[in-house]
Parts: C-alpha cells; sequence; structure tokens
DNA sequence: CTGCGACAGGCGAAGTAACC
DNA sequence: GGTTACTTCGCCTGTCGCAG
C-alpha cells in the first residue's frame, strides 16, 4: 500500500510530461476506476480500522459511494473515452485512488488556538481514508485547509512555475467545459467572476474538471492560476505617470482593495497591490540609492537581518524572513523589499561559497566540466529537459542564473553549428571544447587555486 | 574597443498564512 | 469560499568594471 501511495505521490510530483502518453487516456474506464477503489479498500482493512466512523458510517458510505458514481457518469459524459481503447494505464489512475495511511505526526510551523485545533482535528478527521483525488483535486479547500490536509497525510502536489503542458491541459479543459456546457468566453467569465446563487454547482464542476484535468495541482492552486491567467490577459506592462496617478487615487478612495482597484485600472489586483507596496509606498521615506551596494550598507542590511530575525525567531538563512520590518529598520531612504531580500539571499550564498572551499567566481575549465558532468548526470534526451534546478548542490552553489548564463555561454562557444541530435553527443563535443585548466590563465580575482571541487 | 561576468532594477507569477 | 498580506522567485534588461 504505501509503495502504491508512494508511486502516486511521485506521479503527482514529475506530472504527466513524463509518461504523456499513458497521461491522455484519462479518464480511466469506469470499471477500472472502481476495480482500483475495491483493491485500494482490500488492502487497507487496518488503516481503515484506525479511523474514527460515525454511527450510521454505513449509511453515508452508501450515500458516499453513489454521489461519486454519478458524479463519476458526468465526468465521463464529459470527458469520452480515449479513442485509443488499447492504450496504456495510466499511471496516475495505476496507484490512485488510494486510501492514505494514517497519519505520522509532524511538526507543526505554527501554533492554532484551541477552537482552530478544534476545526483542524475534525477536519482531517473527516478526510480519513479519502483518496488524493478527493483531497486534493475535486475540492476547492482554501490554502488553510489544504495545508492541513498536506501536514496529516504527507500529501504533494508540483509546485512552481506552470508547465507549458499544464497550460495547455488547463486551457484544453476549459475549451471542453465550455463546448459541454455551450458557454461562451463572457458566460465562461460570468460563472468565474459574478456567479449567480444557482450557478453554485455548475462553479464547482467547473474547478474540478480543470483540476482533474490537470491533475498535477491542488483545485484552489488551479483556480487562482486560472483566474489571473484570464484576468492578466486584460493589461499588463510598464506603469506609466497616468497609471500610477490612476493608482494613487484609486488606493485613497478604495483602501485595499485590490481586486476592486485592479478592475478598476485594468489590471490584476495582485499586480497593483505589488507595484504600490514596492514602487509608491517603499519610497515614501524618500528616494532609494540606486546602483551597487556600498559595503556599509551591506554591513546595515546583515545587522538589521539578524537584529529582526532575533527578534521574532526565525532563521536568517531559512525562508519567510521578515522583510517588512527589516525595510522599516533600515532607515529613511531604504531600497525596496525585494531587492533588499535578493540582496541578502546573493550576501549569502556568496557567503557559503568562500567558506566551503568553492570559488567565489566561475573558473570556466573546472566550473564547465562540472556542469557538464552534471547535466550529463540527469540522462536527459534533450537540451530543453535539463533540470537546472536541481543541478547545484551544497558543495557547488551557484545560483540558477549563474549555472543557466554559463550553459548558455558554453552553448555558444563551444557548440557546434550543427548541434547533434542527442544531448549526450552535444555533451560529449562540448566537453572535448572545454580546455583543460593548463590551457586556461588563471582568473585574476576571487579564485581559490587548488580547491578539491570533484563533484 | 570588445567581450564577459556580476549584479541591480523592473515586472510579475506563485506559494503560504491569516482573516472575514 | 474568497480575499488580502507577505514573501520568494523567475525572467529579462541595463549598467559597470575588468581583462585581453
Amino acid at each position: 500500500m504505501e509503495q502504491r501511495a508512494q508511486r502516486a505521490r511521485q506521479a503527482i510530483l514529475s506530472g504527466p510530461s513524463l509518461d504523456g502518453a499513458s497521461w491522455h487516456a484519462w479518464p480511466p474506464a469506469a470499471e477500472e476506476h472502481a476495480s482500483a477503489k475495491r483493491v485500494a479498500g482490500d488492502d487497507d482493512d487496518m488503516a481503515l480500522a484506525k479511523r474514527p466512523r460515525s454511527d450510521d458510517g454505513a449509511a453515508v458510505v452508501a450515500a458516499t459511494v453513489e454521489q461519486q458514481q454519478q458524479a463519476l457518469a458526468a465526468m465521463r459524459e464529459l470527458h469520452p473515452p480515449p479513442f485509443d481503447q488499447h492504450a496504456p494505464p495510466i499511471v496516475l489512475d495505476a496507484s490512485l485512488p488510494f486510501v492514505l495511511e494514517a497519519p505520522a505526526p509532524t511538526p507543526r510551523t505554527r501554533k492554532l488556538r484551541p477552537e482552530q485545533e478544534k476545526a483542524r482535528a475534525s477536519f482531517v478527521a473527516q478526510h480519513a481514508g479519502q483518496t488524493y483525488e478527493q483531497m486534493v483535486l475535486e475540492h476547492a479547500y482554501s490554502s488553510d485547509r489544504l495545508y492541513w490536509l498536506k501536514e496529516a497525510y504527507q500529501l504533494s502536489w508540483r509546485t512552481g512555475r506552470w508547465s507549458a503542458d499544464e497550460e495547455d491541459r488547463a486551457t484544453a479543459a476549459l475549451d471542453k467545459f465550455c463546448q459541454h456546457h455551450q458557454l461562451s468566453q463572457a458566460a465562461l467569465d460570468e460563472l468565474i467572476w459574478h456567479r449567480r446563487p444557482d450557478q453554485k454547482q455548475l462553479h464547482e464542476e467547473l474547478w474540478k474538471h480543470i483540476a482533474l484535468s490537470v491533475g498535477t495541482r491542488p483545485n484552489y492552486a488551479v483556480r487562482m492560476h486560472i483566474k489571473s491567467m484570464r484576468k492578466d490577459v486584460l493589461r499588463g506592462g510598464h506603469w506609466t505617470p497616468e497609471d500610477v496617478a490612476a493608482l494613487t487615487s484609486a488606493v485613497a478612495e478604495l483602501g485595499h482593495q485590490w481586486e476592486k482597484i485592479g478592475t478598476r485600472l485594468g489590471r490584476s489586483g495582485n499586480v497593483c497591490k505589488h507595484f504600490w507596496r514596492e514602487q509608491i509606498q517603499s519610497r515614501k521615506a524618500g528616494p532609494a540609492p540606486q546602483g551597487a551596494f556600498h559595503p556599509d550598507e551591506e554591513e546595515a542590511l546583515r545587522r538589521t537581518v539578524l537584529a529582526c530575525c532575533a527578534e521574532v525567531g526565525c532563521a536568517p538563512d531559512g525562508p519567510n524572513l521578515p522583510w517588512t520590518l527589516i525595510h522599516e529598520r533600515l532607515g529613511p531612504s531604504p531600497r525596496r523589499i525585494s531587492v533588499l531580500s535578493r540582496k541578502w539571499r546573493g550576501m549569502l550564498s556568496a557567503e557559503r561559497r568562500s567558506s566551503d572551499e568553492q570559488n567565489a567566481r566561475w573558473y570556466a575549465p573546472r566550473d564547465d566540466h562540472i556542469l557538464l558532468r552534471r547535466i550529463r548526470a540527469q540522462r536527459k534526451a534533450s537540451a530543453a529537459d535539463i533540470e537546472f534546478d536541481k543541478l547545484a548542490s551544497p558543495d557547488w552553489q551557484w545560483p540558477l542564473y549563474v549555472i543557466k548564463k554559463h550553459w548558455v555561454v558554453m552553448l555558444r562557444k563551444r557548440a557546434p553549428p550543427d548541434p547533434p541530435a542527442s544531448l549526450d553527443e552535444l555533451l560529449d563535443t562540448l566537453a572535448r571544447r572545454v580546455p583543460s585548466a593548463d590551457q586556461y590563465k588563471m582568473l585574476a580575482s576571487g579564485r581559490r587555486p587548488g580547491t578539491t571541487a570533484s563533484r
């Protein structure tokens, strides 16, 4: 059971792009679905026995099964069976639905009030025995509830930027939903932004349908993304003085109702809020210094970050630093919060590199070869598949942009005009063309000769 | 003079927490 | 369930200093 759960989580994390052929067979035939359910149930008698069960549990289960069958029938109508009936089984559904093991206690990162703790425990208990799909994909739980489930059942899903594949599936699902319900784009916007009371069910069905079609993100994340996608179509880009004036007057009139302000300005609420905070509010105290950080400024930043972190009890090299507080404490004309945050990460990174016997600067002969070896170790079919964010490690920690930049430079300088078809051949060619250390002159600054970067 | 590395700035997407 | 606040990160561009 645990292996199946692991496989399922892996499938969620790696996403359908790793197994595109089988993915497109979604949804499964009802028989497979039902049989998977039965198997999951058989496997998990022990887990089921541990679960709290109400007196009329059997009736509830029967009603739930009936509801699920109805939902499945509706879903099958929306997603007709795949054209190729001989397609390989779906990775996700070969493992799902599964009944999760009893939750392992994990350290909580935040304290809840007693009534919140009670609500959390009850919410988590209600979901015992449910499938990953039911917990993550079908319901639009808001972030706090989703966090409770994630913590209690060790759930995981894809985060970060949406891949083109995910975007395509979301768009296709939206189109399909509109076709199925004969909705125009305007009607769809109406449903998304200003649904009528009688559209509640349709509204839920919409997000469920898209989340199941995307498959790799929680219903809630899907909802947020689709909304931002459709809203940002309105307008983005450069802020003119007129835009800034309009924003200022809108904030004066509406306060921090960013959704309304965004609607008025034709931009997303998030963008208006961010621009306001970064560009206008943070500069009330005066013009921010431009250009490189002065050593005194770096020292002041270091002192302030350490003091504020000690005050609120967080690690200065950890996540979620109190930047608003740091920004406030830094004095009359600080730089913008995003600049300070990025500068601090850069300082930490440079510090780690210099203390770990790693070059403070990229040393082409050695670091180029290390980069090539690490890319090769990923065993990708093409350069487009390289996962640059997974190349760094504690003993070779370069910022992502540095790694990407050196890859691009290497390609430009060393790749043949007609690059070979396979990534392996390209890597071979590059490795032959990157000179050895002896052929290079030592870089003038920042390098420590004789370090042992075997990686 | 040119190429390159480093890094700040601009803009925006996304995740998490908290609140209503 | 919906919104806001806060934080982090990605991508692109421009600028500056240094070495060849």
